[in-house]
DNA sequence: TGTCAACTGTCAGTGGCTGTCATTAGCCTC
DNA sequence: GAGGCTAATGACAGCCACTGACAGTTGACA
């Protein structure tokens, strides 16, 4: 059962993120000020820090959601998966729940505006790639766990997670960039590109196209 | 023939960035402001903002130098070759001329100071990962035009681009926590884990490990 | 119902960064 | 070599993100 003071918190909190997310996606992140996102919720300015740590932090809060779901998926994969293979469906399994994931906090469609703003706003693109880093150091821990390598010592899992990251990367940014903004635009590219790795790294391209 | 003017200004740019990059080391980046910078320089904070966009130019103008040299090395590289080979001519030749590169601007020892505090740094390292991207893109339309394919239809270029800077990314962060902060070091670390993509994508590494 | 603790607002202050304007100092011409 | 021109600088005011401190308000709970 939810206390009073608890439902307010959280009606607040969803408020303003919301707001912020609204303003960061229709006038553009930079050019919304932290007051004006207070405002819009009538807090005031000290609040929505107490609520978020910063400007960034809002931006981040739903992706947060989607991540540590990505986390928990790659953790729930058979251990006799191959460590790739196992990031392959983890990944897809969260395209295929991103609504339930999202949901709760704000519109599926929201969400989707803020993840191309993201790719678009230059210091949002900079805590993107630093989040990922984080969250590929976590991944790279977990599979060097599963697989019984020690991730200090062997390079390996932090290499493979790292060129795992790198397809993600390329397809969120032709994802984000191109004019199929929906789910299954970004969980067909992502599928196809995870696909293409092997052919990219050995080269001849020209004579390769089409096959 | 330099006038006197352009010397000044040359002089006081690179009073500023010494200044800057000794104190990111030594107090860290996030302890320094811009009034100590100025400070040290005996200039007013304004000037410096004349000289740099914000701190965070001031941080990354030498590995500005290094990321144009490894953008010329890739260029320069024979057409023949292909692609990841390319690359990771290139990377290891701008380790071995590195001095070269760097000591007109600030000694080596204090790049590499820099270059690991870039890395213990949360929002440097967010900027350095923003940095990698749009030089991975550079690359990507570099590769691409070499090798007579279109960036924009065919995703090759950039996964193949994307793999690698994962590679390297590993590798400084292999360096950066590791106890041999030498040049020769990271360079070792470099060819190594180039050589060990492969075999980190295919799996079974408890099985595989020792061969 | 009264007490406590959580939540919030207000205010003052720091630091990064920008626009403006007056002043200084190198440059170049007559 | 005296003058005007212009780049470079300093001083100042102001915006915005963010923080600490303190006081007021409002749910929780005995």
């Amino acid at each position: 059962m939810e206390t009073l003071r608890e439902r307010k918190k959280r009606r607040t909190r969803q408020a303003l993120l919301r707001a912020a997310l609204e303003l960061f996606t229709t006038q553009g992140y930079e050019h919304t000020t932290v007051d004006e996102i207070a405002e819009a919720v009538d807090v005031s300015q000290r609040t929505f820090f107490r609520y978020f740590a910063g400007k960034e932090e809002a931006a981040f809060a739903v992706q947060e959601m989607t991540e540590a779901r990505f986390v928990a998926a790659v953790r729930a994969r058979p251990p006799h998966e191959a460590p790739m293979e196992a990031l392959r469906q983890a990944v897809l399994e969260g395209w295929d729940a991103i609504r339930e994931t999202v949901e709760s906090a704000v519109p599926v469609e929201l969400y989707l505006r803020m993840y191309r703003t993201i790719g678009s706003t230059p210091s949002l693109l900079a805590a993107h790639l630093r989040r990922s880093a984080a969250t590929e150091e976590t991944i790279a821990r977990l599979l060097a766990e599963r697989e019984g390598v020690d991730v200090d010592a062997d390079p390996r899992p932090r290499l493979a997670v790292a060129v795992f990251g790198g397809v993600i990367r390329v397809t969120e940014r032709q994802w984000s960039t191109g004019e199929d903004f929906s789910l299954e635009a970004i969980r067909a590219l992502t599928a196809s590109y995870l696909d293409q790795v092997g052919s990219a790294l050995t080269g001849n391209w020209g004579d390769a196209r089409g096959c």
